[in-house]
Order: C-alpha cells, then structure tokens, then sequence
DNA sequence: GTCTATAAGGAGATAGAC
DNA sequence: GTCTATCTCCTTATAGAC
C-alpha cells in the first residue's frame, strides 16, 4: 500500500474563531472541520470531479482565494474526508477484536455497527464508496476499503465453516452481497429520518432472514 | 420528466467500415457502436467527469478531432449509453406486465432478470447507477431510474399486503435493501466468470431466505 | 483573513488542409 | 476520415494589496 501524508483531523479544535458581521447577522464559521463539512457536502452533490474549488468557496460563503487560505487544496480535503470514513469504519474492526464468541453472533454486531457509522458518518462515508482510484489518495482510500471488506469476508467464511451461516451459496459471494446491501444505505438513508435508530437491527435482520417471512 | 433529444443507437448498424492498415494489422473499427463501448470503458474506469475527449480518443486511437467526427460531444455518449442501461431495465418490467401470478413469484422473476441485464449490460448499467444528477441528461436517466426503483417498490408492497413477504421490515426499506444488494453486483461482478449463469438464482436466493440456512 | 488579479494549463469543441 | 492548429472557457493555484 502506497504511504499517503498525514491526514488534517476534522475533529481537532479550530484553528480559526468564529466570525460574526457588525450586525451580529450569521457567517459561517471557517475552522477545518467546518470546511470540511461544507466541501464534503459538495462534493457529494456533484461528485468531487465536477467540484471545483469555487464551488467549494461559494459554498463556505467566502472568495476562492480566502478559501485557499484555510485549506492546502482539493486532494487534501478529500483525503481528510476518506480518513475519517475509514476511521470510522475500522474503528468497528477494533471493536469486534475485544470479542468473542461465534462467529455469527460477531457477524451480526459488525454489521450493526456498520449501518451506524455509514449514517452517522454518512457524508464521509458516502465519498468513500464513490472513490475511482484517480490520484494516490484515491488509490489508498480502495486499498484500505478492500481491506476492510476482506475482513468481513473472512468473518463469513467463518460463520459458513461453523454452519452457522448457509452453505447454499458460496461464502464470498454472500459477503459481497451482504456489503453491498449494507452500503446501498448511503443511497437513501438522510439523516433525521424518523425511526433511524431501528435501522441497523432491521438491516441485520433482512440479511439474516431475507424478505420470506419465517414460517 | 424533462425532454431529452434522440438517442444515438448504439446498437444500429455500422454506419463506418472497419479500417485496416496496408500492413494488416489491427486497427479499432469506428463505428458508433464501437466508439460507444470504448468510451463506456473509459468513463467507468476513471469516472464521466475525470474523463476528457482526449483520453476518449486516445483510448480509440484517433486523434481528438477525429473522434469528434464520429462524435457529436461527451454528453451524447452518455446519453446513448444511459438509454441503452434504462432500455435493458425497462424492458424487464415490460415482460413482467404479460405474466399474472402471485407477486412474490413475479418479484423473484425480475429479480433474476435484472441480474441478466446488470451482468450483460454491465458497463452501461454501471455508468448509470453512478449518475450524479449534474446536466439535465443526467437528471433524465436519474428520474427513469426512480420510475423503475418504484415499481420493484410497489411489487414489494404487493407482495407484502399478500403475506408472501415479510412484514418485519416496512416494505419500503426492503424494496430499497433488495434493489441494493442487487446493484451491488457491478461493484464486482466481471465478465468471463465462470459459473455466472447460476448468479441470478442465488441472488434470489439470498434475497428470499438470508444468510441465515434453513431449519 | 479577505480580497482582486493573474498565472499556467487542461477542458470541450471547431476550422480547414489533406 | 484523419490530421494540426486554434478558440474559448474553466480549472487549480498563487501573488500581493488591504
């Protein structure tokens, strides 16, 4: 895997203060996080190919140039913004090494887990499963996706070997299958949607139970 | 639904012949058809906007003023190829129309079916299912693609009211998890794979009874 | 921190010779 | 049908005043 620079953290504290207009109307606050907030949103939108710094500037309110003061350049905010998504999702990873128990049962809980990053990360996210593999950044963003997905394979070649999960199909084709239906999430789910916090045990339950209902 | 003009058929005629050097050797054959899968290729590989004219016409091995001969511009190959992915899904519905039967058993017909096409129209489906929504060409394929995401929808919801589906989950957010684990497949599926006949009946599968093995 | 102005290059697309 | 040359606009990014 290629070595890609250190990531800037959207979670730190800002570098800069919150601006206000002698009128005390709202301007944006222009710290990373919050430009990072703004240009993800963007680059979702339209696709970060079709973004251009303008529209980026536009969207945090100030000029193209103040905008460059603030950040490095394109690459970088999307390099922060896959960093954070692979966190996100690798942070479950870490979790489910703390556990054990059969291999299902973890199944179940990393799956879970997913669909709650995917929406609570859900911009970051969303740029993560849309990446090309254009620059080194895009490159090491798949690599390190793929490598989760191996992960999640692995758990369910498992399960297969301890009968816990059907045989019918072959193990890798169900746990393709089993990521693309939890990642077609980011397709639909916004955030504040009523009832979200059910989601994640329903998603663990379609791909338990399939959409038979049980006899 | 915003009108959008003819067209090109990719699937017409020559309207070039096949040129070959004095020596023999192989050169691309220019026809519409032919330009449209290279360029197809190319814009999956790197994304539609990361895609220039040039690297269209390199990939084809002209110069960029001889593409444009063939070539009204890039969004009319997108066009072309994102009606050549509605025709294929569309055309599925309409088979659908002829049969009656439980709607269960209707559901998993067009299941499988959009699998066929997912994996024989591949490049073109892929294109479609990564639109962003940014001409009003790409607004058109978006709204066709909602048009037929609502009709599995409304079969779901049939099939629920029924009592042959499930009705643990709301029927939306198993219409919209089927139609994700079904999409899924362009993210690995590659042709040539050997046993691909049979991927249609296990995604049913997988789909109708989960990851779960039956009692 | 923000701005105007601009550099340097790539994009889609066309003109016109052969 | 293919090519070289070119147009015009947009892109990322920087310089330097305030």
């Amino acid at each position: 895997m290629s070595a890609v620079p250190e990531p800037m953290d959207a979670t730190a504290a800002p570098r800069t203060r919150p601006v206000r207009g002698a009128a005390g109307e709202r301007r944006p606050v222009y710290d990373a996080a919050s430009l990072l907030a703004v240009s993800v949103a963007e680059f979702n939108a339209r696709g970060y190919d079709a973004t251009s710094m303008e529209d980026l500037s536009r969207a945090a309110g100030i000029t193209k140039s103040s905008f460059y003061h603030h950040v490095r350049g394109k690459e970088e905010l999307l390099r922060a913004a896959l960093a954070r998504a692979l966190d996100g999702l690798f942070g479950i990873l870490e979790e489910s090494q703390a556990q054990n128990g059969p291999a299902l049962t973890r199944l179940q809980h990393i799956i879970g887990r997913q669909v709650e990053v995917l929406t609570s990360e859900l911009p970051y996210v969303t740029l993560l499963l849309r990446v090309r593999g254009n620059t080194e950044t895009e490159r090491w963003a798949l690599a390190r996706r793929r490598a989760f997905d191996a992960s999640i394979a692995s758990l369910v070649a498992e399960a297969v070997a301890d009968g816990e999960v059907s045989a019918e199909i072959e193990p890798w084709l169900a746990a393709r299958l089993l990521s693309g239906t939890v990642n077609s999430i980011i397709e639909w789910y916004r955030p504040g949607r009523p009832g979200a916090d059910q989601l994640p045990a329903q998603v663990v339950w379609m791909v338990r139970e399939g959409i038979i209902p049980p006899a």
